[in-house]
DNA sequence: TCCTCATATTAGAACCATTCTAATCTATTG
DNA sequence: CAATAGATTAGAATGGTTCTAATATGAGGA
């Protein structure tokens, strides 16, 4: 059933992506076995939608650019994606969910990977009354030097 | 020339936007005299443009949608003005300039400061081949708790 | 295998914050 | 006060994202 891949693109095949699919609760459809490929094939990657369906479109995946979100969205949820959030009226999923921050280049939208151990927040007070914390985000914005 | 406060709503006369407008470079037209009054006459505040424009039409200011844009952004660009990025497709205007960075509540979209001491961060390490850090922006992201 | 149906997918329209356009005003300078 | 660079404006355009309601499909049961 799991055909074989060539060596430049690294193992991931559907009985992968169906694992994944079911751990993660989703019903493994051939839309989203295809983008779990797409996404999880090569190491991690931030990615926006329109990238991700112009990605698959070229890879001969026929899934509509609507399903696109809405996978983004249920991946984001059912914590196999994370959302990053860097400019307004652009988004990007990255799928390393594990603790980490971001560098962010704005003048040509490039986030780079920081790894967790790296960045410590300290100092960090009480949130507001009848809140709690949810994440810390931290970008690190660069420009051309 | 600087005029007493009152506790209540702190003065900010014309007098005081213009000179402000004058030392950021910016020709005091009466829309951007208007704006400025509006933005820095009371303590800090974060606000979007739409809102904005609707405190001014409120306010009786006669000032187009799109003036409020190209004024919030060319404060942006002259520095008294600072672009907070939370959340994709909505963008928050910070009269507070100074070092600090935020609280953010997603479900009421909620922007508190957090006073630049509290919070330190370390570990930052070196920035891509090529690039400078810019400003490193940190949001803590509550919930209803 | 074949039904059934809850769930997914889809094309295209709708949305909405933001930006653009090109026509009209207005501060500033001479 | 005239000239003009710069600012404002209404409305159209943009672009990423979400919605709609019609169609297709995976999963479980007969």
């Amino acid at each position: 059933r799991t055909e074989p891949m060539t060596a430049k693109t690294p193992r991931y095949d559907n009985a992968h992506a169906v694992a994944r699919l079911k751990r993660a609760g989703l019903r493994p459809t051939r839309q989203r076995i295809a983008l779990t490929g797409l996404l999880f094939r090569h190491g991690d990657r931030h990615i926006g939608a329109e990238a991700l369906h112009s990605e698959a479109i070229a890879a001969g995946i026929r899934v509509s650019l609507a399903t696109v979100y809405n996978t983004l969205h249920q991946f984001t949820a059912a914590g196999i994606l994370r959302q990053v959030v860097v400019e307004p009226a652009r988004s990007y999923f990255d799928t390393n969910t594990g603790n980490h921050q971001h560098f962010y280049n704005d003048e040509d939208r490039t986030l780079i990977d920081i790894p967790d151990q790296a960045i410590a927040v300290s100092g960090v007070p009480q949130p507001p009354k009848g809140t709690a914390i949810e994440r810390v985000d931290v970008v690190i914005r660069v420009r051309r030097a």
